[in-house]
DNA sequence: GGACGGGATTAGACGCATCTAATTCATAAG
DNA sequence: CTTATGAATTAGATGCGTCTAATCCCGTCC
């Protein structure tokens, strides 16, 4: 039996492979489950006993095809738990996250089933991440970039967003920037703060924020009059 | 923090001091949580330096207002979540225990509020436990029999069934015995076996599982002619 | 190529829940 | 009153996940 530290583990280490690719570093796996490196170490030694992961000394760790699907399973448990709480238990956007975490590692496969059914196998959760399919093999990730890439002039389409921060969450959702919207890229400043249009007005979103914002650009700037360059 | 193991505890100590009244042995906290006595002995400790339980050596346990609010609390979370499950997620009345056992430590106030919202505020569990009102103080029993106290000629309503087999569950489900139903006590044979009639025949049933069910006595036959009954 | 700096690992310890084996206690039987 | 019996506790060990402090490795900078 794998303990529910395990799972976080291979979660954390699933999502950080997902954004930059294997292999993860031991740094990075700390900084994600909030433990301190040589803990991130030895669950590592643990983890690659049990051939979860492989690793090599000083280099990273990634998962291996037996830790991949327990990693997809947990994220298919924690996505379902997102999707049903907004859907079936009044749960705001922003607060599923914590209930879903706590949740996701105790919920049998009978609970995951009836869930899937009740909401008619839902392929993404509230904040646009997709859902697992129940065969465990990864979602395919359509092409999307971080609003933080986009350019002034950009017409982009949140595709999802990181459901990490709930301060952050709580504010866009008030913004109106959620799965789904269409926002025009106003302008991008320095240091990366990018400002967007929607539909009640204009929001500036600090780069940090803009990073955690994945879009698809639905329309570019046409590159032709004064400002084509490495302009503004 | 109480870790899920103490609420178990506590939950445990609870329901003994239900049937059985304070103190509460070791060795049957033991049977309960499955675990040996040493190991009860010092979580019983623990508890007591915690303000949860008070004890005397040799003697047994007993929960304190606190460690009966905590227990209250879980059950109540358990009884909501098996009402939840089998309402709302096509649970069949035998298979909710489990599931609300996992679940029940991990669910927070917020999810406890609104599943109870959504059910209505229930007052009893599909087993026919009471489920303590949000307030946390001990439901009130309603005073019930074991079925195998019963004498044969009593008609009994069905309160309550442990939901502590789920073989038994299944089989009484199967055989019309829920909280509920009427039944005809026909027979209470030596060592306790305790046949009934229901809708659909007659069921016979061990003294273990006659011992977990309790019911309401709605009618005791009276000592007079050979067939007194109020004409079936 | 040698020293430095920062990330990673090893060393060693701790707290928790658990176990088995040994001991102690309460009490029922003689 | 003494002893036997069974329950409860103490003693001591284990596995797991975690930490801090110390050490180690790798790539960079002079």
């Amino acid at each position: 039996m794998l303990s529910d530290v395990m799972e976080d583990y291979l979660k954390a280490i699933y999502v950080i492979e997902e954004e930059s690719g294997p292999p993860v570093a031991t740094s990075s796996i700390a900084e994600r489950v909030e433990k301190t490196a040589p803990t991130v170490t030895s669950m590592l030694d643990t983890l690659a006993e049990r051939g979860l992961v492989t690793r090599e000394k000083y280099e990273g760790a990634e998962l291996t095809a037996e830790g991949r699907t327990v990693a997809i399973e947990v994220l298919r448990h924690h996505r379902l738990l997102e999707t049903y709480l907004a859907e079936r238990l009044d749960y705001s956007w922003d607060e599923v996250h914590e209930e879903a975490d706590a949740l996701e590692h105790h919920i049998s496969e009978a609970f995951e089933r009836r869930v899937a059914d009740v909401l008619g196998e839902p392929a993404a959760d509230p904040h646009g991440d997709p859902i697992p399919s129940p065969d465990l093999e990864p979602p395919g990730g359509e092409a999307t970039v971080p609003l933080s890439a986009c350019e002034a002039g950009d017409r982009v389409v949140v595709a999802r967003v990181s459901d990490r921060d709930d301060a952050d969450l709580a504010y866009l959702d008030d913004a109106g920037v959620t799965p789904g919207t269409t926002v025009a890229v106003v302008d991008v400043a320095p240091f990366g703060m990018v400002t967007v249009a929607v539909d009640d007005g204009e929001q500036s979103l600090p780069e940090s924020v803009a990073e955690s914002i994945h879009v698809t650009v639905a329309d570019t700037p046409e590159p032709d009059s004064a400002e084509t360059g490495a302009g503004a």
